[in-house]
DNA sequence: TTTCAATTAGTCACGCTCGACTAATCTATC
DNA sequence: GATAGATTAGTCGAGCGTGACTAATTGAAA
């Protein structure tokens, strides 16, 4: 939860923007770092407030439903470095998708592992694909580096599910 | 939450056992794996109860207080299947811990960023070394499978700190 | 100009998760 | 035989996370 309070008060650092706008970027861009969701952050929001992290300033343009827009206060500027220094320099509890599925699969024939993990297999060199041919978000460095280290642990899952499942067939 | 009934019901396929003795099963053995406490493993226990996924027996021995003994059923036994297939099948969501972080460090001068890092490098060689000099549990194919993803996983995120601290570095 | 879908901007009830707590027994030490 | 600490075996309240829902506006087609 703390990295999803990083996130928000992250993107609240480069400018203030109401609920829906910070959803949207999240949905839009960010669906590869989290999988937050709309109503999670405004409770997250919510609670920030309420510590004086953020402030709230209702805003109404035309006739269209009041928005509520979110800036970080000074004490939030400081909660964000103090959170980014903990992410960035912390390695706790790594866990990986599907160690618990793999530490079960004595329980199906060898050949059946192979064709399930093979299937596993396809979705990442696809979702590689994608990653590869993305541009470059241009929102700086840290974004890039992100990506490039996603890209990296995925091509290592892919180079592991490749020897697993050749290992399987035969 | 579909891993965490699946580690239950894939412990109660070798055999029936209460509570507590699942819960410091996994305690002691699983850490790396999964990081479900007791007082959840209990309510998902209730729910697959409920379910008829597992049956439950009272059970008293001598003075100590009652326990609950949990066996698997036949359509216990079919949803493990169907989980297992499933877990082994997909790969939905991968996402990586420490990525947000990453993302705004724009925020941090370069040196601090790359000591912060240097710290993290230096947690994973920690868990790595502990990792190699574990012995095999023995638990059959896919444990020992399940711990060799992870150190792999793990070498692979030693390698990429390794390569960002140096590029940060100078 | 009605009407249908898309967009904007959220809220709420419910289920999941866990830290903190309870309460009994056993074991060891004095 | 008293007291202290470890072990056994859970329960409970409170907070977190989200799917489903609401309700207004705008745009575009018919």
């Amino acid at each position: 939860m703390d990295e999803r309070v990083l996130l928000l008060l992250g993107i609240l650092m480069h400018e203030s923007l109401h609920g829906y706008q910070i959803n949207e970027f999240i949905e839009r861009n960010l669906s590869r770092v989290t999988d937050m969701k709309k109503a999670t952050a405004y409770s997250l929001l919510e609670r920030l407030a309420k510590n004086e992290m953020i402030t709230v300033r209702t805003e109404q343009e035309g006739n269209r439903p009041p928005r509520k827009v979110y800036t970080i206060t000074k004490r939030g500027v400081e909660e964000f470095h103090r959170l980014l220094q903990e992410s960035l320099s912390t390695a706790e509890s790594y866990q990986f998708r599907g160690d618990i599925g793999l530490m079960f699969l004595d329980h199906l024939p060898r050949e059946q592992v192979a064709e399930l993990l093979q299937q596993r297999l396809e979705q990442v060199k696809q979702r590689l694909e994608i990653l590869e041919r993305a541009p470059k978000h241009g929102f700086g460095q840290g974004v890039d580096l992100a990506m490039e280290h996603h890209a990296f642990m995925l091509r290592s899952e892919h180079e592991w599910l490749h020897s697993i499942v050749q290992r399987f067939q035969k």
